[in-house]
DNA sequence: GTAATGATCTCT
DNA sequence: GAGATCATTACC
């Protein structure tokens, strides 16, 4: 089984929380244990990505680009990489700043590396089930910002939610369309 | 030790 | 389309 897809669609439309603010997350990408080049997990495990090979359910946050930090939560059992990217999530309370795209997020909720490896069922960062059983329509596409395994499609956003970062819709090939 | 590499964002 | 900016990694 791949639990990291389920995960990653599992959790748009949760809410994550640090401190007094939170959000809805809104977009996810998936970085699987086996034929996903594009995963920091890819060539085993590393200072930096151990996390990603412990328990589920625990933050792996890391700097790109020298100036952003990035959200993602571990997904597979022990002994298994995977995690999930958090890229995007919709303001409800307690945020000042946009958190459209994954740099954003995590200044808007002021998480950074001293996150790494924290429990999100204990905090300081927490995920949660949201209060309105709002079903949510969730659609796929390739992944945003990678090089490697570029086809894949891992990214999981609410369609045509205004906070997504990059396509927030699917078009069809043939008519053009948006759906 | 040294050098290359980004799962981004902002500005031009 | 380019630059900012630095932790991490691979390779000497």
């Amino acid at each position: 089984m791949r639990p990291t897809i389920e995960v990653a669609r599992g959790l748009i439309g949760k809410v994550l929380k640090h401190g007094d603010a939170f959000g809805r997350i809104v977009e996810t990408e998936a970085y699987l244990s086996v034929d996903d080049a594009a995963a920091h997990s890819a060539n085993g495990m590393t200072p930096r990505t151990r996390v990603i090979f412990g328990p589920p359910g625990h933050a792996y946050v890391y700097l790109v680009y020298g100036m952003h930090y990035c959200l993602n939560i571990v997904a597979e059992p022990e002994g298994i990489a995977g995690c999930v990217l958090i890229r995007a999530m919709e303001p409800l309370e307690g945020i000042e700043l946009e958190t459209r795209g994954p740099g954003k997020l995590t200044r808007a909720l002021g998480i950074n590396l001293r996150h790494y490896g924290c429990d999100v069922t204990r905090g300081p960062i927490t995920v949660h089930d949201s209060k309105d059983g709002a079903v949510v329509e969730i659609a796929v596409s390739p992944r945003i910002g990678i090089q490697k395994s570029a086809d894949l499609p891992l990214r999981f956003f609410e369609r045509g939610n205004r906070f997504v970062s990059g396509p927030r819709f699917l078009t069809d090939v043939t008519s053009g369309r948006r759906r």
